[in-house]
DNA sequence: TTCGCCGATTGAAACCTTTCAATCGGCGAT
DNA sequence: ATCGCCGATTGAAAGGTTTCAATCGGCGAA
């Protein structure tokens, strides 16, 4: 590590009010402020002359000022499962795209499947009275959830139903997903199919696991199997597929559904790795189609959840819960959709 | 799309203010302050009656009229190129994890490399009047920082160098990366190396093709060519890769070196596709070693750069800068590090 | 010329916390 | 019994914006 230095001083340098703008000026406080609120309730001569005086003076309004006097902050907060899976960062997009417009700040925070890390996140957002929260929930959150919308704060629950009828959700229709998944390897000629994804207790993967078996059941010969993991990540994937490979050649699977594309990148690798052949072999199929998925060495079909409109319908829903808190509960199911590419033989 | 409804009210319901505290507890607001912010100051007997309410109560604290009052937030923005690259992410996990335990929000925003959002985070930040901005710059921004610091603020610049000396900055030795890169692709053999990546105006793409050619031309018989893309993902790589395929054999790269991993896995795909071995016949060699690095069919080698330590290192000469406004400036220099795995015949 | 009206402008109050000079109360020393 | 001291507590002021009732000024109608 290198390191080079250079003298330097900043003097802070008190920042210019609405007082001041208002002086120099020459007109009051109240006039000022309507120049920035209500632009059309001032005279355009004063308009325009307290615009320039603002633009001259450099004033920036005090966000805590104003925040203090609404009550409320305009900004929303966001807590996701884990910044570093794409899906995520996709699904924050489309709340960020449908806030910006509105002129709305969000503060994103990652809770990294860590209850005390999202209970961190909280506090803040409790301390900052963020107008509108948007959640996907790791611990026990739902007395909190209770009391911040007690306090005024619209909640709306993402990529998980809260089942109580309490929070507006948005979710994808997981049983759909398994079975359009199924559907596709089974005609695609597949027969063994296992499902690698856990911990076993997530309603997604139980959801998933349904739709499989739904499908399967319908076609007599074929059959699927739960290889069970602890985390979905690529590293999981890579584990599940050893444990695969270890079969004997007939007892092994010739197709893998991956729970999500991260775990479906590792099982690809494992198999790259031992010279299997994919699709010709071992199908995969992945879940999420994250962009890696299109840009795996075999690009990747995978089940598309609809990242971005999920965070758009969510923003939604915080915006009209915000606007109008007696808004009623809506719990929104969006579909999924098979993508087909290489790695199922597309 | 499936919806539901469920009617539902909710009430504001007025928030608990120290006030409130204070004339139940029956002690002045002071007091109340004592204990959020100097406990010792209190005697254990009011501390614990106090706490006492404060906790029946609901009581939390506006953290808009502390900030008013302090005159500054104690939140930091930072504005990353992409949050969809997980070198940003990374990033920013070091900068989280620095600040979370000072007790310091994170607001994180992407510009997405376009200067207009970028100028609206700046916007936020200013009426924020957060106490550090942490930003990789995107458009012309240097006399709004500097107007920013005039007015407390204090700013690092991340993965960039300003060149001017007026802002501390936390950067990778890019020449160095690229010498590493090309030792290592000489040392396994490789004489004709393709250098993908672009716009040729970047500085990180001009410092590590000259790190190369350093190599190349203490290397007699070797080359190395500079294959330029608009972007940095992985279709740039593709293409790329594409644009060299359509070569004579024997005019092909051996090796080819990406400046980032996105472009190196857009050229392993299209290489694996068009039925080119890797690394037999070509090797490849990433740059950044994100995690995906590590999961590629065939694992790549990559020219690490330490994204958390970025991360950190920045955060550190922010808080500096923060607690001491006259802090000279530094300009930091963090080493990258070679990474073999199986896309370079490791 | 006076009155009434209306749009434009004003200025004080309110939002909630923190800070700090001033006050209080109790106790040991004289 | 009184004084002085010290730790604990108090209460008012400050911070910048927004809101809104009150006021101002100008103009048309009578």
């Amino acid at each position: 590590m290198t390191t080079s230095d250079t003298a330097r001083t900043g003097e802070p340098g008190r920042s210019v009010s609405v007082k001041d703008v208002a002086s120099t000026a020459g007109v009051s406080v109240g006039t000022v402020s309507n120049v920035l609120n209500r632009p059309e309730k001032v005279s355009p001569a004063t308009l325009e002359h307290v615009q320039r005086t603002i633009e001259q003076m450099g004033f920036i309004r005090n966000d805590a000022a104003r925040q203090l006097r609404a009550g409320t902050n305009r900004a929303v907060g966001m807590v996701v499962l884990d910044v570093r899976n794409p899906f995520f960062t996709d699904v924050a997009r489309g709340v960020e795209l449908r806030l910006g417009t509105r002129g709305r700040p969000l503060i994103l925070g990652s809770s990294g499947q860590d209850a005390e890390r999202e209970s961190t996140y909280l506090d803040l957002f409790e301390e900052q009275r963020v107008s509108g929260l948007l959640i996907t929930p790791v611990g026990k959150v739902l007395p909190r959830l209770r009391r911040l919308r007690e306090r005024g704060t619209a909640v709306v629950v993402v990529d998980r139903r809260t089942g109580s009828r309490e929070f507006s959700s948005v979710a994808v229709d997981d049983v759909r997903g398994g079975r359009l998944g199924a559907a596709h390897l089974v005609e695609s000629g597949r027969q063994r199919i296992a499902f690698i994804g856990g911990p076993r207790g997530l309603t997604q993967i139980r959801h998933r696991l349904r739709g499989i078996e739904e499908v399967i059941e319908a076609h007599p010969g074929h059959s699927v199997q739960l290889v069970e993991t602890a985390t979905m990540d690529a590293s999981a994937g890579r584990l599940a597929a050893e444990e695969l490979l270890a079969l004997p050649r007939k007892a092994r699977p010739d197709a893998i559904f991956a729970a999500n594309d991260l775990v479906a990148l590792g099982v690809l690798q494992a198999l790259t790795f031992a010279g299997v052949r994919v699709p010709d072999d071992v199908a995969i199929l992945g879940y999420d189609d994250i962009d890696f998925a299109a840009s795996a060495a075999i690009p990747l079909s995978s089940i598309r959840q609809p990242r971005e409109e999920m965070g758009e319908v969510a923003t939604d829903l915080l915006l009209a819960a915000i606007e109008d808190p007696t808004a009623g509960v809506r719990d929104i199911v969006l579909e999924p959709e098979l993508v087909v590419r290489r790695s199922t033989g597309g």
